[in-house]
DNA sequence: GCAACAACGTTACATCATAACAAGCGCGAT
DNA sequence: ATCGCGCTTGTTATGATGTAACGTTGTTGC
């Protein structure tokens, strides 16, 4: 293996491209299997991207709303499942909300860095993870089928905002949402 | 290390004699540590215990009114926010709900299987899987507080279930809330 | 066309969780 | 003893998250 395969949800990075990448990547694939990207689907999913924080479904739901949508609960939730059902976007139990896939495509097995400061989510690919509960499992004769992996944490911009103290309004963390 | 430290749920075993030292090693950690063990908390600590099965707070709170007590949700959650804090009980986050610790006393990093069929959760200790993630974190400059790891599937009892198609009332799985 | 199926719109409700404040209790200091 | 203080509990009210059910709209294949 090359590297970690890092991701860079709390490093700077051109976001309006890590952005149009998957929502581009999630077109791909719903074309290849005939899966039907609809407007609300692409437009939740572009939701999600804006951001590497984790969103709740009323969050997703009120930006669906400054669209001028009149959508109820049941918009979100459907689309946020089909995102969640094919792998373009993941749900963070520990939070009840949801981010963008950070490598769709790829068949993996996702453990998440989830900061408390800011809510945003590393998405990392742990195999080995995962991988340490098969021989227990197959001791008790249990059968897994998914596997949650989360972290939880303090990101570096917000372990450098919290030691600082009082550095102005310079320096921080991106004020919990973006990155 | 001996042997893997399997988890009785799932397995038949005297569950009176596995309650009953999880109420006492809890009392013992109690008293060792300055906490005060009330009859609430440990009146909660024994309704988790009396199954394997995870229990949601409303479900603690209605066996809580059986008792014959007027108790409302934040009498649940209070308890259950001690038992936790304490490692005498753990929350799965994947359903909203809690469990009995296993192992109480032991410093452990849990996981846990969780049967999808029965609700029932298996504790592991699994070192491993939490561990995996170290290096990335250090790469990344995150500091984990907590690992969450949370396995999903069926039961070796639910699984005979499902084969079995009908074999009578007999055989299978023990009606989805004790063991 | 039109039948079949997927997606969406909408209402209503179920489930999970906590803020806020009052009241009781245990215990050490004076 | 009793006062004060902190912890626990009682209670009300509300917030946050999630879904069942059913009708309508749109797409697709024939």
């Amino acid at each position: 293996m090359p590297e970690p395969a890092s991701d860079p949800a709390f490093e700077r990075h051109d976001h309006a491209r890590c952005a149009a990448a998957a929502l581009e990547a999630a077109a791909r694939t719903c074309d290849a299997q005939g899966l039907r990207l609809t407007e609300i689907r692409a437009r939740v999913l572009g939701i999600l991207c804006e951001s590497h924080a984790a969103m709740g479904a009323y969050d997703v739901l009120d930006r669906l709303r400054e669209d001028g949508r009149r959508a109820q609960p049941p918009v979100a939730y459907r689309a946020l499942d089909f995102l969640v059902a094919h792998g373009f976007a993941h749900r963070i139990e520990r939070l009840n909300a949801y981010v963008a896939c950070g490598h769709p495509g790829d068949d993996h097995a996702p453990a998440f860095m989830i900061c408390r400061g800011c809510r945003r989510v590393a998405e990392c690919a742990a195999p080995a993870a995962a991988a340490a509960l098969a021989p227990q499992a197959e001791a008790m004769g249990f059968r897994i089928e998914r596997t949650v992996v989360e972290a939880e944490g303090v990101c570096p911009d917000c372990r450098a905002e919290a030691t600082d103290g009082e550095n102005g309004a310079g320096g921080g963390s991106e004020d919990g949402a973006d990155a």
